[in-house]
DNA sequence: CAATAGATCATCT
DNA sequence: GATGATCTATTGC
């Protein structure tokens, strides 16, 4: 992939409108690299279900610090999640990357999620892109705007359209409207 | 098909 | 000591 990653200033707004700008983007990881359909917004202090709602803590630092950062914890003792820090240091909004279209690097992707059968399986939900990726807590913290991790302009953006709707797997907020995907992608979670 | 259980651990109370 | 931004396999209809 010979693209070039987006800048600091792309995360550096609100959660929200980076959570939409970022479908349609690709996310590159050494020679594998594939499309982000579904995002979901975390807004810090002010949202109940984000994780930096309690404050400051070890774990949530890196929500604090400057944005373009990937922020990788681990959920239910099994699975990771990505997200990547948004708006500015000491606001803590976030991203959660909760889907990816692969594009290249499909064996390696298929070595790492033995046993899945379909393509729109390999990164279908949070914990499977991220197995299918390689990405694990090393990548905490990590800039994306440099390194072989990062997120960059697509070639040719297709148009979409956007959907919107509450956000999966949270008990907290869990009505609001902060989950947004490309509409007919077969590679959306369900 | 839909519903549910089990895996498994860092973080927080 | 409980919980969680999940996934998969299995059971039940």
């Amino acid at each position: 992939m010979k693209c070039k990653p987006l800048p600091r200033s792309f995360y550096h707004r609100p959660a929200t409108e980076v959570a939409r700008a970022l479908l349609g983007k690709i996310l590159v990881h050494g020679a594998v690299s594939a499309r982000i359909v579904e995002t979901e917004a975390y807004l810090g202090l002010e949202d109940p279900a984000a994780h930096a709602f309690r404050g400051l803590t070890t774990r949530t630092k890196v929500l604090f610090g400057p944005p373009a950062h990937a922020y990788v914890y681990l959920i239910y003792g099994m699975y990771e999640c990505l997200n990547i820090v948004a708006e500015t240091e000491g606001s803590p909004g976030c991203v959660l990357i909760r889907a990816l279209e692969p594009l290249t690097g499909l064996a390696t992707m298929r070595r790492r999620r033995p046993g899945v059968g379909r393509e729109e399986d390999l990164a279908n939900g949070p914990g499977k892109l991220t197995l299918a990726m390689g990405i694990t807590r090393r990548h905490n913290g990590r800039d994306v705007t440099r390194g072989n991790l990062y997120v960059c302009e697509s070639e040719h953006e297709e148009a979409f359209e956007t959907g919107v709707s509450a956000r999966i797997g949270i008990r907290h907020a869990a009505d609001w409207p902060l989950r947004f995907y490309i509409a007919g992608n077969r590679y959306v979670s369900k």
